[in-house]
DNA sequence: CTGAAAGCGCTTACAG
DNA sequence: CTGAAAGCGCTTACAG
C-alpha cells in the first residue's frame, strides 16, 4: 500500500509536503498551486488512502467514535428500546464521516477489575459514547480530567454533574401527563415506579411531584408484593401512572393488576404510561421517549467536544431532549 | 496517561525491556525474574493500559476486528434478520477479546467512488468482516492479495472462489425440505423465487433441483405479475415453496395470492418456506437460518485467519452452516 | 540477561 | 515557498 513517502518520490517533493497538502493544508502553509496539484495527482494515481493508525498516533484525531456500553452492544431482551439508538448514531456518524468502535472485547471474569483498562482503551477514538447506567467515577473522571471528549447518553449526574450527556427530558414529559389528569379532575394519582434509582425514575418522580403538588399524590415503589388495585381504590386513587422501563417490570406488574380484575382498560380508573406503551396496549397515553434523536444528538455533542466547538464544562454539553406526547385513550374523567 | 517511559523510568530498565516484559515476553527474552516483576509493579502502581493505537502501527495486531457492512450497519427495515447476526458477531467478539469497529463514515455523495478508500480503511483493523452482496472486486481482491484477514457473511463465489465466507447451507436445507414433500407424494412442487441472483437464491434452486430430478418441478421468477395459483393447480401443482428473504417479497406475494382465494392455510396445496416463516405464520414448514451462528463462527474464522492458524485459501476458509428443520404444519399428502 | 536503535506512517513546529 | 527533524508510543531485531 502506497505511504506518503511513495507520493513524495513520484511528485518529487518531501513527504512532509505531502502530508501538508493531503491534509488540505489547514496549517496555510504557502505553497505554489503547481506543487499542490502534482502531488495530488501523484496521490490519485498511486491510490493513496491515509494509513489511520499513523493519523491517530500523530495528530489527534482520526475520525473514530467509541461507542462503550456496560453491558452487550446488541442485548437480545431490551433489543426495542436499544435499537432505535444505535439507528441514531449510526445515521449521525455516517452523516459526520465518522466510524465506530464498539468496545465490546473487555475479557470475561472480572469485569470490574477490568474496567479501567477497558475505558481506557476508548482512546483509541478521538471521543466516546457511553450508555448505560455504570458510571466508573474514577475511570471516567480520569478521562474527563484529561479533556478526552466523552458524551453519556442518558442523563448523569455523577461526578459532580461534570459529565457531559445527551437525556431524555423526563421531568417535563412527565409533568405534562400528570396536569392532563388533574385537569380532567384527578386528585388522588398514583406513580407506579421501580426499585431502583435511575436517573430516568426520579426524573420522573420529580415531574409527578411538580404536577401533584398539594394533592394526595403518592408513589408506590415496586415490591415482591404484586399491586392490590382495589385497594388503591378505596384509599381514593383515580389515576395511576407507571414508568416504561427496557424491562417493563413495573408496566407488566401493573398488567398483571389489571388482569386479575378482568379489566385490561379499567373504567374506573385512569391510566398513562411514562413513555410508550408496548404495540400491543397502544391505547395507553403516554408520551414517546426520542431514542433515536437521542443517538444523534449525542454524536452531534461528541463531534463538537472533539472539535472543541463547544467546551466539555459548557452549559451546551448537557443535553435534554423533548418527548412527544402519546395521545391514548386511557386517560378519562374521574369515575 | 503513562508510558512505557515511565514506567521504565520507576523500574531502571529501558523502555524496550518493559515492552517486553507487558507484552509477556513472546519473544521468549531471558530475563531476571525480579526485573519482571519490579517492572510489573510499576506498571501497576501508574494505572498503565497500553496505547492501541501505538501498538497497531509498531506491531500487526490491537484486537480490533472490522465490520463493513455495503448498506447501513444498523437498518431499520429488515432489522429482524439482521440482528441477530451483530448479536453473534458482538458474542463472539467479546469472548475472544475483541473490539469492533463498524466503518460506517464513509462520505455521503459518490459511494461507489469511495469504495476503495473506505475498504482500505478496514485495515485499521487486524481484519475485517464484510456484510452484503455487493462484492467491489478489485478493492476486495486487493485486500485478499496483501493477505489482509476478511471474512464475508454468507457464501461469496466472487473472486475465483477465493472469498473467505461464513454462509447458511440453503443447498441442503432446501433439499431436505423439497424430499419430504416428494417422499408425501408430491410429484409437481412449484419454487417461487424473486428476480435476483443472490448465492442464496441460486443455492436454494440447486437443491430444489437436487430434489425434483426427475420430476415436473419448476421454478417461478416473481414479476410484477402476481401469482395465479389457480392456473397453477390446473397445471398440476400440488405443492409450493418459496424462499425467505429479508425483504420477504416472495413470500409476501404468495401469501396475497392465497388470501386471495380466501385461504391462508389451503388445503388443496402443501406449503413451505425455504427459511423462516414469519412469527405471525409460525406454523409454515420451513427451516432457520443459524444467522447468530453465522454471526459467531464467521468471528472465529476471521480471527483464525488473523493468527495464521488457518490460511485464506485453506478449505477450512469457507464454511457453511446446516439450517435446522422448522416443523410446520402446511406440508402434507397430496391432495 | 539487558539496552540502544530503528522503524511503523503520519503531523507539526521549525529552519532555511 | 519547501525540506529536514523530531516525535506520537509502541515492537522487534540486533548488539553487547
Amino acid at each position: 500500500m502506497p505511504r506518503q513517502a511513495d507520493i513524495a518520490r513520484a511528485a518529487g517533493v518531501s513527504q512532509a509536503t505531502v502530508s501538508v497538502v493531503l491534509s488540505g493544508n489547514r496549517a496555510r502553509v504557502r505553497m505554489a498551486e503547481a506543487t499542490r496539484l502534482r502531488v495530488l495527482e501523484a496521490a490519485e494515481k498511486l491510490g493513496y488512502v491515509p494509513d489511520p493508525v499513523a493519523t491517530r498516533l500523530a495528530s489527534s484525531r482520526n475520525h473514530m467514535l467509541g461507542l462503550y456500553t456496560f453491558k452487550t452492544t446488541f442485548p437480545t431482551d431490551v433489543a426495542d428500546s436499544y435499537y432505535p439508538i444505535l439507528v441514531g448514531v449510526e445515521e449521525e456518524a455516517a452523516a459526520l464521516g465518522q466510524d465506530l468502535i464498539l468496545f465490546t472485547g473487555r475479557g470475561g471474569a472480572d469485569r470490574r477489575a477490568h474496567d479501567a483498562t477497558a475505558i481506557r482503551r476508548t482512546r483509541v477514538a478521538d471521543g466516546c459514547l457511553f450508555f448505560g447506567r455504570h458510571v466508573p467515577d474514577e475511570a471516567i473522571g480520569g478521562l474527563l480530567e484529561s479533556g478526552f471528549p466523552l458524551v453519556y447518553i442518558g442523563r448523569r449526574a455523577e461526578l459532580d454533574g461534570r459529565i457531559p450527556f445527551v437525556g431524555a427530558d423526563y421531568v417535563s414529559a412527565t409533568r405534562q401527563v400528570v396536569e392532563r389528569l388533574v385537569h380532567n379532575g384527578h386528585r388522588n394519582i398514583r406513580y407506579l415506579r421501580e426499585q431502583d434509582d435511575a436517573p430516568s425514575s426520579t426524573d420522573r418522580e420529580r415531574g409527578f411531584r411538580q404536577a401533584t403538588a398539594g394533592l394526595p399524590a403518592s408513589v408506590h415503589r415496586l415490591d415482591g408484593d404484586g399491586i392490590d388495585l382495589d385497594a388503591w381504590r378505596r384509599e381514593g386513587v383515580t389515576a395511576v401512572v407507571v414508568e416504561e422501563t427496557d424491562t417493563w417490570t413495573a408496566y407488566n406488574a401493573l398488567t398483571l393488576a389489571l388482569e386479575s380484575r378482568n379489566l385490561t382498560c379499567p373504567d374506573d380508573l385512569s391510566l398513562a404510561v411514562l413513555g410508550r406503551p408496548p404495540v400491543e396496549s397502544a391505547a395507553v397515553t403516554g408520551f414517546a421517549v426520542p431514542r433515536r434523536e437521542m443517538g444523534r444528538q449525542a454524536v452531534r455533542l461528541l463531534v463538537r467536544l472533539i472539535t472543541r466547538e463547544i467546551g466539555q464544562d459548557s452549559p451546551a454539553a448537557q443535553q435534554l431532549l423533548p418527548c412527544a406526547p402519546v395521545g391514548g385513550t386511557t386517560v378519562g374523567p374521574v369515575r
